[in-house]
RNA sequence: GGUUCGGUAGCUCAGCUGGAUAGAGCAACAGCCUUCUAAGCUGUGGGUCUUGGGUUCGAAUCCCAACCGAAUCACCA
């Protein structure tokens, strides 16, 4: 139990006997102490005005000396207007930070026990490289996961590879046309970015195509469908599922160059799959689900021989779900994907890690899952997150606006690199030592950059104004670890131990207690992330503690402290304040360096 | 037009299950390293929380309306 809930029950009692109130637990608000007044936590008395019938300041008073006669948690209090600000024993916080400290899995919890959570994130086509959109979705899935695991959950993280489609045929049908064979080994070029080329030179070669076609003339939707080159690439896609050799050799030729690209991102990224699926494998299985749904009569076919979802009486529209040709479109292969997850793996929860554009989609997934038979469909979970902006708008792959994902990280590690040299910092380290670390602290700005901003908000990203290393950032917060972590060698050094528990009569200052307290609340935060998918939540709370740390640290000294059992207790505190911020960190996919 | 999401300091963002004088960082300016890592710490300036109503002892937070912005409503994915 926590404190607030035995102060909750405390007060319930308090005002019971004082007031003959039930008092309700909306009632019943615990708050943290604001920091310009003195105590630790707040009572709101405003809630028990009317029926004490008398003034908050008054109540305050009433409930103060009760709590002070009635418990020894309690050992002062003051009141401003409608607030009640208790003291909390310091013993009571030297005794938590005992715990805390002895606690190898602090902020863990068991929420999630004996129960499959499925992550589907990443989710790239295989026609271009990845972007800064797709690094916000990979961090936020990864994030997720580790959160998810935090709170008890067993987690499968997985990724739906779209390897198939018209887009994957205008690359290869480009490739053919201009490539003159170039390949990532004779061009040097990773994979995907190779045929990420290609893909930008079919849209440059289609749109003179129409321009062509539109002096002669033609109007621009005509010119749309007729231009040779669209019609090529429909064709090629007829031969594809109809496996026409030639064709099925090149798109594994290509679609194996891009994997080797993907896979090279990933892992400097730091994220990883536990089942990969590829549509090509499972959009089959989508249709055979959809024509089982025309049997049953749950969809119907139209004249022209195409099937649609009627989901009107959803308050919806009619969907789409199979083409007059026969072929299937992206919902079709979503569901055959969830059906193959389903058989695969007892999934408690199903979560989409997928951008808000896709909204209607999740809405109509969810109703189209139910319908052909799949009642778990309506607890899908659409973690739906905001798109990444640059300062014109939005990115756009086709006409080459991206921020591509390679390149960004390469920047972030080089500015790392350049900075540890400008200040000094790694001169006596070796040349792995500072690539490692260069690593880590570019790669931590990035993510960190990414991660503290509310999921659901879109966000804005310039790339002229680099991203920061100062203030609210992740090399902010690894810095502060490394510090931790030079006190703590400098101690062992010194032949001075870290006890393993300190002495709860000792006196600390208001400082010390309120590091304390911050410690305290980690394990809420954790489980408020995973409720609300919050990673910002993670990020917001470990700034706050990186903050109130490096105050700390700059006010008072460590090793120099003559008192031996105040010492003691700095260093405990401090490795436990080290603990947290890697922990914390690592839910969020950043990992922390012991020097910097 | 329908639906959904958003609008907080010059910029990027917290705070939003109602509570005290709305907080950080960046940028600007002024300080602090013979002392455990200055990627740090301290201070100054900067706000009609888009607007107007309503509910309440109390509203940035909840409700209604308007304005502005984004997404979506495809035989694209």
């Amino acid at each position: 139990m926590n404190i607030e809930t035995s102060l909750q029950a405390m007060v319930k009692a308090a005002v019971a006997e004082l007031y003959q109130l039930e008092a309700a637990d909306a009632q019943l608000q615990i708050q943290k102490t604001k920091k310009e007044f003195e105590g630790d936590l707040t009572v709101v008395t405003f809630p028990f005005v009317k029926a004490a019938r008398k003034a908050p300041e008054v109540i305050g008073d009433e409930i103060g000396n009760f709590l002070l006669a009635q418990h020894s948690l309690v050992s002062a209090f003051n009141v401003i207007k409608g607030f009640l600000n208790l003291t909390i024993n310091t013993a009571y916080w030297m005794e938590v930070l005992n715990v805390l400290a002895a606690d190898e899995q602090f902020g863990h919890n068991t929420t999630g026990k004996d129960k499959l959570m499925m992550i589907e994130y990443s989710s790239p086509n295989t026609n271009k490289p990845l972007h800064l959109g797709h690094v916000r979705n990979n961090l936020l899935g990864f994030s997720i996961a580790e959160i998810q695991k935090a709170n008890g959950w067993e987690v499968v993280k997985t990724n739906i590879v779209n390897d198939r489609g018209i887009h994957i045929c205008k690359s290869m049908l480009a490739w053919k046309l201009f490539g003159k064979g170039e390949t990532p080994q004779s061009s040097g070029m990773k994979g995907d970015h190779l045929v990420g080329k290609y893909y930008v030179e079919f849209d440059k070669a289609y749109k003179a195509e129409i321009k062509a076609l539109m002096e002669q003339n033609i109007p621009e939707e005509e010119a749309k469908r007729t231009v040779p080159l669209m019609r090529q690439a429909q064709e090629m896609l007829v031969a594809w599922e109809q496996h026409d050799p030639e064709v099925y050799q090149l798109w594994e030729t290509m679609n194996g160059w891009v994997y080797e690209g993907f896979d090279a991102t990933y892992k400097r990224m730091g994220v990883d799959f536990d089942k990969i699926y590829y549509e090509s494998q499972t959009y089959l299985e989508g249709k055979s689900k959809v024509e089982e749904g025309l049997e049953k009569g749950v969809f119907y076919r139209r004249e022209d021989g195409s099937v649609w979802a009627d989901l009107r009486s959803d308050g919806l529209d009619e969907k789409l779900l199979l083409r007059a040709d026969g072929t299937s479109v992206y919902m079709t292969q979503d569901i055959g994907t969830a059906k193959l997850r389903y058989e695969d793996y007892p999934i408690s929860k199903m979560v989409y890690v997928v951008g808000n554009e896709q909204n209607y989609h999740f809405q109509v997934l969810a109703l189209l899952l139910d319908k052909v038979g799949f009642e778990w469909g309506r607890d899908l979970v659409h973690f739906s997150y905001g798109m990444v902006e640059l300062p014109e708008g939005k990115m756009k792959s086709r006409e080459g606006t991206v921020v591509d994902a390679d390149d960004l990280m390469t920047e972030m590690i080089d500015t790392a690199r350049d900075t540890a040299r400008e200040l000094g910092k790694l001169d006596t380290a070796t040349d792995e030592e500072v690539e490692q670390i260069a690593s880590m602290v570019g790669l931590g700005a990035l993510k960190y950059f990414i991660l503290k901003v509310d999921p659901k908000k879109n966000m804005t990203f310039n790339p002229k104004e680099s991203i920061d290393f100062n203030g609210n950032t992740g090399p902010f917060i690894q810095y502060t670890h490394a510090r931790i972590k030079s006190v703590l060698r400098k101690a062992q050094e010194a032949g001075i131990q870290v006890p393993e528990a300190v002495d709860t009569s000792l006196t600390i200052s208001e400082k010390e207690k309120y590091m304390i307290q911050l410690l305290s609340t980690y394990p809420a935060v954790v489980r408020q992330a995973g409720d609300e998918f919050s990673p910002a939540v993670i990020a917001n709370y470990i700034y706050e503690l990186v903050k109130e740390y490096n105050q700390f640290y700059h006010d008072f000294s460590i090793l120099k402290e003559e008192n031996e059992a105040l010492k003691g207790f700095r260093l405990l505190m401090s490795s436990a304040v080290a603990k947290v911020i890697r922990s914390g960190m690592a839910l969020l996919g950043i990992t922390v360096p012991e020097r910097m």
